[in-house]
Order: structure tokens, then C-alpha cells, then sequence
DNA sequence: TGTAAATTCGTGAGCAGTCGCTCACACCAC
DNA sequence: GTGGTGTGAGCGACTGCTCACGAATTTACA
């Protein structure tokens, strides 16, 4: 089921070569892009002939899809690391943003390659690719919100699937807001140039928006007299 | 103030050939992205030559940023015609939804340029690009909420060039959402394959969302004993 | 108003540079 | 000898862009 998008020998490789394929590949790619990368650039930058290069992958595509499922573990482990423990989840929000904005500034690269594979155009791999990057924070969150409806932390007249959607949507948006050029122009013109100097502005309104977003039911308005 | 991309040549072409060139080049961008469309294939399509086309435009990126501002033009008008009149703000976001799924049938090729615009690396095009398509929103979103909390529509405790940016964002992804590849993808990843054939699952969840996050301030909580 | 000169419109073969990928070869392990 | 690792010059295909040329149109001027 899960595709490899590796030769063989790339597993036979020493882990020297493997890491340093990598961060050659993870370095170019999140700054160039899948198309603009030039692989002899990689290859020497890794310290490694091309041809050895096509020993290990196929085509440049396969190297760029290994490359994204070895960044996308490195970030999974970075943001999942903070949210483990059975949080509620505002604090596993607050959590998640402000590892958001750490990771923006030595981890950048791995949320660049994350915004690279948005742009990979053929529907085979963006499918492929998509339950690889998304499919955990998809599971999760969806399984975390109907757990939170029983135990009455969530509003329960909401379909948990479609809540989690929006949820990731503030969140992935958030992450490519703090690191990728369009998206921090995008941020700067909505809230000012100072929003990056000021990370608390960002957690506590977005967290006023998420709370009142997953607990007031619709029939509270009545009750409420708003 | 306001760049433009073109040389004095295209102003003063025909109707016909600025249309048949500008189509052309949507068509081939928006499928293709800014790197991988190719200018002879677009010329050919335009049915012009290539000569012509660099009489028009300095360079390939020039020529995409002219496509870009004529797509958004036109993007604009197609969504904001739906939105005008002083609606109340989820008035004004269920129209919106509804445009956006309608939108993602023949017109789905603005809205992909939209998408490619996101990519386009090099922060020289992007602040200015990001200006030119997202400054409107970010302007009228950002003085409605003010208004709307004035008049006590919307919550008061809340800062709203931030919330502009979060209804941006989940309406922008939303776009992105039934129209480009990754994005389709991840949606149907999060809310099942039968998303696309169910609007009004989307329209009457994601108002419910952003009824609430509007709607209640933090304090409600403790007033409602939740 | 007729015509020569200057300018612009329009063409498309092809130049020049780039880059994904190959392959013949050397080395090494067993 | 077989089968793996590792090299890097360079092939071949692609493509952004030019430029020499002709056709059309405008301008200059008697």
C-alpha cells in the first residue's frame, strides 16, 4: 500500500550518504521547488555524483517525494513532540501555534517543502501524497473531536469531520503564513508589518476565535438573547 | 504606484489579439504553472507568434503577471458581484460559499492562477502581488468587522484585522479546496468522497463555525456556566 | 494629395543556455 | 568472475528569447 519511492539502493546506502542526500535534497527543494531544484546542483552540494544520485531514485520526482516523506517526519515529530498528553483542545492549540512559530524560524525548510507539495501538479501524487502528510492530523483531530462532543468539552451540534477541516485549515494556513514568501506578504497586509514581532497578538486571538468556534451550540444564541 | 507588466505595445494592440493572447495564457498557467507553461505553446494557442507575444511583454514573468491581474479581475467580480449590499456577515459568508462551489466549475481556471500565485518564489513579486489581489479583502473584511461591532453584530473583545484574517483564510482555503489538485484531495481526506456532492454540508458547517467565533466573547463563558 | 521616409506590426527559424539523465569506466568485496 | 558501488563528462531534449526580414501603417513634407 505504502509506495516507495526509492531503488533498493538507496536502503544498501551508508547512513553518511543517506543523510547527506537529504539535506541536500530538503535544502534545495523547500528553497527552489520541485521544478527549479537542478539535481547536479544537489548531487554536489551532497558531495555525491549524479549517477549515484540515479542509483538511488529513479527520477528527480522520486527523489523530491522521498525527500518530502523524510521532512514531513521531522516536522510531524516536531509539532506532534508538543502535543502529546490528552490536552483539551484549546491548550493543544496554544500548543500548536506556538510551535508554529519556533519552528518558523531554524526549522523553516521542512514547512517549505510541506507548501512545495501543495503546488505538485497530476493528481496521482498529490493523492498519494496526501494521506502521507495529512492523513494523521486528519485521523486525529477528527477522533479527538468527537471524544471531546461525548465528554461535553465541544459543542455537540457540529460534524466533527468538517470541524477538524477547519481546524487544520487555520493551522496548516498559520504555518505558511510564518514561513513562505506569498503567505507572510498575505499576513503583513491583514495585520501589519509588527504581527511577527508580536506572537502573543497572534495565540490569543486566534484562540478566542477557536474557543468560541467549538463550544457556543447554535440554539445559544436564543438562549443567550444575542 | 500600480506596476505594470505589459509594454506600451499591448495597450495598443486589438481587442481581438489582447483577448485571444490573455485567454491563452490563463488557460496554459493556470494548468500548468508559471515554470512549466511554455510561451511557443501559448503563442501557438493565441494563435500568434512568438515574436509578437515578447513585443508585448519583457520577459515570461511579465506576461504571467498580466494573466494574473486580468484573471483576478475578473475573479473578483464573479465573487464580490454575489456580495454586495450591506448583508450581515454570515449573510455575507453563505453567499460567498455558495459562489466559491459554483465558481469551481467552468471558471475553476481563475481560481488555479489564483493558487499559482501562492508559489511564485522571489519576495520582490510577491508583496507586490499579494497587494493587488489580497488588498481589497483584507480592507473591506477588516472595516465591515469594525462596523459590525459598533453596531454590536460581532463580538467587541476581539481584534479585527486579526479575524479578517482568519475568515480570509478559511474562505481562501476553501477555494483552493474545490478547485486545485492538493487541496481537493485533502478535503476529501478530512469529509469523504461524497463532500463535493453535498454543498450544502459544507455551507451549513462552516456558517455554524463562524457563527459562533463571531458571535461569543471569551466572558460568555462563565455567564453560561460552560 | 501623392509619395518618400520612418515607425510599428507581425513572423518564425533558430541561437544559446539549461538540465535531467545515461553510460562507459574504475574500483572494491567476496 | 560476478555483482555491487561510485564517478562525471557529456548527450539530447527542451525552451526562453532574439533578430533579420517583410508587410502594413503612420508621419513629413512639397
Amino acid at each position: 500500500m505504502d509506495k516507495v519511492y526509492h531503488k533498493e539502493a538507496f536502503e544498501r546506502a551508508s547512513e553518511a550518504y543517506r543523510t547527506a542526500v537529504l539535506t541536500a535534497g530538503i535544502e534545495e527543494f523547500s528553497e527552489l521547488g520541485l521544478e527549479k531544484a537542478n539535481i547536479n546542483i544537489i548531487a554536489k552540494k551532497a558531495g555525491v555524483s549524479v549517477g549515484l544520485l540515479y542509483k538511488y531514485f529513479d527520477t528527480k520526482e522520486d527523489f523530491f517525494f522521498t525527500c518530502v516523506e523524510d521532512a514531513m517526519r521531522t516536522l510531524e515529530d516536531i509539532i506532534e513532540g508538543v502535543v502529546n498528553s490528552n490536552d483539551k483542545i484549546l491548550v493543544r492549540a496554544e500548543k500548536l501555534i506556538r510551535a508554529i512559530q519556533t519552528t518558523s524560524g531554524a526549522d523553516s525548510k521542512y514547512v517549505k517543502l510541506y507548501n512545495e507539495i501543495t503546488k505538485v501538479s497530476g493528481n496521482d501524487g498529490a493523492a498519494e501524497l496526501v494521506k502521507k502528510v495529512e492523513g494523521i492530523s486528519a485521523k486525529t483531530y477528527n477522533e479527538f473531536i468527537k471524544r471531546a462532543q461525548e465528554s461535553g468539552d465541544i459543542r455537540s451540534d457540529c460534524d466533527s469531520a468538517m470541524f477538524a477541516f477547519f481546524f487544520d485549515t487555520l493551522l496548516m494556513t498559520l504555518q505558511f503564513s510564518y514561513t513562505c514568501d506569498y503567505y507572510r506578504e498575505r499576513l503583513k497586509l491583514f495585520c501589519g508589518e509588527d504581527i511577527f514581532e508580536n506572537d502573543d497578538r497572534m495565540v490569543t486571538e486566534l484562540l478566542k476565535f477557536l474557543e468560541a468556534a467549538f463550544t457556543f451550540e447554535h440554539d445559544d444564541i436564543k438562549k443567550f438573547n444575542k
